[in-house]
DNA sequence: ATATGTGTTAATTAACTATTTACAATACTT
DNA sequence: AAGTATTGTAAATAGTTAATTAACACATAT
């Protein structure tokens, strides 16, 4: 019964990584990215790639999976809230 | 000790899930994108999104995180691949 | 008041997905 | 052999997104 209810965006779960007295801007530096560019993610106006993951889990000590794949979830709720086609399921020879 | 050699690209994945006898324009239709978009897929020329894989599950009959995931891992692969930048861990005060 | 630091927005560039249209190569049918 | 279907791919177009630098408003410190 997981996922279930909408999920924080996985920017909103990086700002809770983050050490209280660190700044966007230090973060940033330490990452070696734009400061725009973390702080588009942290407010949820950018995702988090492949190489942002890579990066988070080489400073954080986790694996890129965690980032990655948080991001895989936020991505696949959002799109089940958009309209879809409606596909007849493929009829498989029974085995 | 799983994920170590370079994943198979999903597209080579599904062309195994399709029923022999299934042409590649057939299977689009009922995906329900145009044979060019599936094609590409299948050949590793393009990723599987977030709505594709919401396609896929639905005609296949498996959960979309299977489809996603496997194009996540295929990602986190190939950035792998590319130069990184030199991050120093983060100093976390010990609990 | 002047300077510095901070977080966000704006503008730009680059990359990618998806579509339609088109073409060449291959296989299948009659 | 002639025609049909299938496939992969390319080109052109549209829409989306990530990343960068430049610029802004706001705060703080000297």
């Amino acid at each position: 019964m997981s996922r279930m209810h909408n999920p924080a965006h996985p920017g909103e779960v990086l700002r809770d990584w983050l050490p209280e007295q660190m700044t966007v801007t230090q973060a940033a530096k330490e990452l070696q990215v734009s400061r725009v560019t973390l702080s588009k993610v942290l407010n949820g106006k950018a995702g988090i790639t492949a190489a942002m993951s890579l990066r988070l889990s080489a400073w954080l000590g986790t694996t890129p999976d965690v980032w990655l794949g948080m991001q895989t979830q936020w991505d696949l709720w959002q799109a089940k809230k958009q309209p879809r086609p409606n596909i007849k399921p493929l009829e498989r020879l029974p085995v």
